[in-house]
RNA sequence: GGCCCGGUGGUCAAGGGGUUAAGACACCGCCCUUUCACGGCGGUAACACGAGUUCGAUUCUCGUCCGGGUCACCA
């Protein structure tokens, strides 16, 4: 008994807090029934990526849905994988999307919540009060195994075709005697502290996933490294620590966690410890050479966080995007609730789909006109201003300079019942609005076939003597017509299409030579209102140009 | 290889012993229409395979196949 104190001391030096203070310091959260307490905890390894947003977006989902929190780990365990600047990508990756959390950190250097602190390099004592608890019940001990050893070990468990790891007979260390270990302790040699692993090979766990259902699986057997050579925590035991600490009641993650779920259930009992719930989610999938895998935050661009906010998706479009793959029923509930706002959608865990989804760039572009759509003209003008801030001066230039008109330009088609929904990013709009700019407007004389030059200038010089930028709809379109008949066309487009022989063309044509006079385009929003918008002299301007560059 | 998870149209998916197997995206056609979009109507297209249970399996069970994940002092 003695000698267990004297080396567990030894082992676990300067640790004097024991497990019950933090307990005390850190007691169950005070939340209404059902409240779920969930969290993001990513390592500071990179960029923000669609794999781990993901699984953060449901996360803040299912606590907001409960009146519960969400809160914010960092994982920065492994120093080696360790990036510049990794906490502030991923607060830059949440606050993008609006997946704020409500407690933990909340910058480089600051954390905010009870439960703290939120680094795990920070909380490196509190592993080490409980492992030294384990160590003295007999749940873990130090292994002095060298990388050679280890390897050597994985070697001739391959040769000999059994199970490679560190367990049962495998487990050298797990045999030293006080003597041994104090003897090598007293060498100085570095060491690990392991799990003594209770697993029984022979009996299974069950567990109930909230995603994929009741899964079995043979007992953990592995003594795990809990505590690695520097003292700082692995992740399955920081997991269970700090989770137990912070009060998580959901543990929603990847589902490439689910294969050590068998240890965190053992982690937790020899801990003590309640065991949350488990979801685990199938990854965003990528499709190539017609075989799918995947998404890759190191092949795949889209699979940044931040390339979505460059190619200027409203974070909303993402958001719902995700939303239709997140959960079954949010196409129907969007559907009869087209302005309601996402928070208000009744999310379900359950519903769920336990399959990885193919990550799909055209469902995602189809979503966002719609978000996009119906936006109002002041909010489009305030979203791509702050889009163009960042990714398109010119263009936030001309925004800029006449915020009036420029809103006036998004108005075009919108707010009605059945609203345009042809823009599904940010930066789309600079040229599906650049006419509008003689700063960045560079015309062009193409004709659609059946139209020559001449007819073209006949439409124009016509066009041009009734032409008035003041005139309401109505007269605007008839002048349009009363020209048609003197020069060849028709103002009528049945007319045409029973007679096609009769004339030149329609009046649809006169009007796609007045529109590209107009703004160089085939296709355009409505005419009338472009026209008003650019006022009498500069569309009598551009349908001289035209007339001059087709006379030639 | 061991252990897990998954498999309904091209994609996302509803359904869960008896259904004409929803809906959305994409695609095609028609209608509306001065263009494009929007909108409306319609169309092509699916239960991986094989056994078993059952009067009856897409649904339940088993096996096969295929896809994915995991077997670190990384998370």
């Amino acid at each position: 008994m003695e000698d267990l104190k004297l080396l567990s001391n030894l082992i676990f030096k300067n640790i004097f807090v024991g497990p019950e203070e933090y307990e005390a310091k850190y007691p169950p959260r005070a939340l209404p029934p059902g409240a779920c307490v969930t969290r993001f905890a990513p390592s500071p390894t990179g960029f923000m990526h669609m794999g781990n947003m993901f699984p953060a977006f449901v996360n803040k989902l299912i606590s907001g849905a409960t009146q519960g929190v969400f809160f914010l780990r960092i994982e920065d365990t492994d120093k080696k994988r360790e990036v510049e600047d990794g906490v502030t990508a991923i607060l830059k990756g949440l606050a993008a999307f609006g997946l704020e959390p409500d407690e933990g950190v909340v910058a480089e250097d600051e954390e905010k919540g009870a439960y703290g602190p939120y680094k795990q390099s920070q909380r490196r004592e509190i592993y080490q009060a409980f492992a030294k608890k384990l160590y003295e019940e007999g749940k873990a001990y130090p292994c002095f195994c060298t990388e050679e050893e280890l390897n050597d070990l994985r070697q001739e468990q391959e040769e000999e075709n059994v199970n490679k790891g560190y367990y049962g007979p495998w487990a050298r260390c797990s045999r030293l005697s006080f003597e041994e270990q104090k003897a090598a302790l007293d060498a100085g040699k570095p060491f690990v502290i392991r799990l003594r692993s209770a697993g029984d090979p022979e009996k299974r766990i069950v567990f109930k996933d909230l995603i994929k259902g009741e899964i079995k699986m043979p007992q953990n057997t592995m003594d795990v490294v809990l505590l690695k050579t520097d003292g700082i925590p692995t992740y399955h035991f920081a997991h269970a620590v700090d989770d137990h600490l912070m009060g998580t009641t959901h543990v929603i993650r990847g589902d490439e966690w689910i294969s050590s779920v068998a240890l965190h259930v053992e982690l937790f009992a020899a801990c003590g410890f309640k065991l949350p719930k488990y979801a685990h989610i199938a990854p965003l999938m990528k499709e190539e050479d017609g075989s799918r895998r995947k998404l890759s935050k190191r092949l795949d661009p889209e699979a940044a966080v931040m390339y979505f906010v460059e190619k200027g998706y409203p974070k909303e479009s993402v958001l719902e995007y995700l939303l239709t793959l997140i959960n079954s029923n949010f196409e129907q509930w969007r559907s009869a609730n087209r302005t309601a706002a996402l928070t208000d959608f009744p999310f379900k865990i359950k519903k769920m789909s336990a399959g990885g989804a193919l990550f799909d760039l055209v469902k995602l572009n189809d979503v966002s006109k719609n978000v996009i759509s119906f936006m109002s003209a002041d909010e489009v003008y305030d979203k791509a201003l702050a889009w163009a801030r960042e990714y398109d001066p010119l263009y936030h230039e001309l925004l800029l300079a006449d915020p009036d008109y420029s809103k006036k330009i998004f108005a075009i088609d919108r707010g009605g019942k059945k609203p345009r929904k042809d823009i599904a990013l940010w930066s789309e709009l600079k040229d599906y609005t650049v006419y509008f700019f003689d700063e960045i407007y560079e015309p062009q004389y193409d004709l659609p076939d059946n139209i020559s030059p001449k007819d073209a200038a006949a439409i124009l010089e016509s066009y041009l003597e009734v032409f008035n930028a003041q005139d309401d709809r109505e007269t605007w379109f008839s002048k349009i017509k009363d020209i048609c008949l003197p020069l060849g066309f028709t103002p009528n487009v049945k007319e045409y299409r029973k007679n096609p022989e009769a004339y030149k063309g329609h009046v649809g044509h006169v009007s796609s030579v007045i529109r590209l006079a107009l703004t160089s385009r085939q296709n355009t929003p409505d005419l009338h209102s472009i026209i008003a918008l650019l006022g009498n002299d500069r569309a009598r301007q551009r349908l001289g140009d035209a007339l001059k560059y087709h006379s030639k």
